[in-house]
DNA sequence: GCAATAATGATGAAGGACCC
DNA sequence: GGGTCCTTCATCATTATTGC
């Protein structure tokens, strides 16, 4: 009968997860050596190597991935268990999962925090990721629900609105279209274009525009987050489709600028979205409660 | 840079001795 | 018999160091 440890679970998995021991101490607050010695024991438990290595990267073996599934399967009893105790006791209390696309970082940790103050024993889970990930995690039923600003079209979904998402052209503060009161398509197709990864929702919905337009544009730069196309927009290298949220600092100091640009600003909607059927536990619905009652309330973006 | 190993310390459970 | 204290041991963590 194999001895495991609830804690070498919660090693294995984060190590899985993550690719790395160094990663996952790093995660759990502990030191290297101490995952190292908890998966030793728990490979000479199981009998059987659960990572390979290759080069400097690890990977699972076959033991390696059914120990996954079940200790990730295990993790997520044990916080379902934890939800009901609290849900039993009345107490919004314990882990609140969510998956988050990368812009909403400009507005969720503020909701979050003024949440954080009302329920302080909640403990939020929160990965940031791109659209595609985000989706992905969506359909395998990870989290207790996402935020996105483009929900794929799937009768199997509910989804909440609930706070504008507008997505404008931005430009530096001294770039020549900056003070120009329309800008056509097709003029602004001649600009050089910072654009995100194919993934991103922000670059869907400007490949769809475009498109509807018929109007092409030849990138000039692909970057992976709206961070980075932001920090280039400010030094000048082009112009970009970014969501208001996240420009509002630089717009007040005047770092960045809003172009008149013919169908912009778009105006679109931040979305949680959950599996039909998937029973929110009480933190969530809490949460989710919160966000559809006071998102519009905490958080205020200028759009013209 | 990252994982493994060795030496060492902290902590908690179990068991025995002692006292009331 | 029950409660308290002390010792022992197992476990899990750390830092320092080594090897690839």
């Amino acid at each position: 009968m194999m001895h495991l440890t609830f804690q070498q679970l919660k090693l294995f998995e984060s190590v899985s997860r993550l690719g790395s021991y160094t990663r996952a101490a790093e995660e759990l607050f502990l030191t290297q050596p101490a995952v190292s010695i908890q998966i030793k024991r728990l490979e000479e438990q199981t009998g059987l190597p659960l990572f390979e290595k290759v080069g400097k990267k690890i990977f699972l073996t076959a033991a390696g991935k059914a120990m996954y599934e079940a200790s990730s399967d295990i993790l997520n009893r044990v916080d379902s268990l934890k939800n009901s105790i609290e849900e039993l006791k009345g107490e919004v209390k314990g882990p609140l999962h969510l998956s988050v696309v990368t812009t909403a970082k400009y507005f969720l940790p503020n909701l979050l925090g003024t949440f954080l103050q009302k329920y302080p024993d909640v403990e939020p889970k929160l990965k940031f990721t791109n659209r595609a990930r985000v989706i992905e995690r969506l359909m395998n039923n990870d989290d207790d629900f996402v935020i996105m600003g483009q929900v794929p079209k799937d009768d199997n979904l509910e989804t909440y609105p609930f706070l504008n998402n507008i997505l404008g052209i931005v430009a530096s503060a001294g770039h020549p279209l900056a003070n120009k009161k329309h800008i056509t398509l097709k003029e602004l197709a001649r600009q050089r274009f910072l654009i995100r990864e194919s993934g991103s929702g922000t670059r869907y919905v400007f490949d769809n525009l475009l498109k509807e337009h018929g109007v092409e544009i030849e990138p000039y730069m692909e970057l992976g987050s709206s961070e980075a196309i932001k920090q280039a927009v400010m030094a000048g290298l082009g112009i970009a489709v970014l969501s208001l949220h996240s420009v509002q600092l630089e717009r007040e100091v005047n770092k960045l600028t809003v172009l008149n640009v013919e169908g912009f600003p778009l105006k679109r909607r931040w979305y949680a979205v959950h599996l039909k059927g998937r029973k929110l536990s009480l933190v969530a619905r809490t949460f989710l409660e919160y966000i559809l009652e006071e998102s519009h309330k905490i958080i205020k973006v200028k759009f013209d």
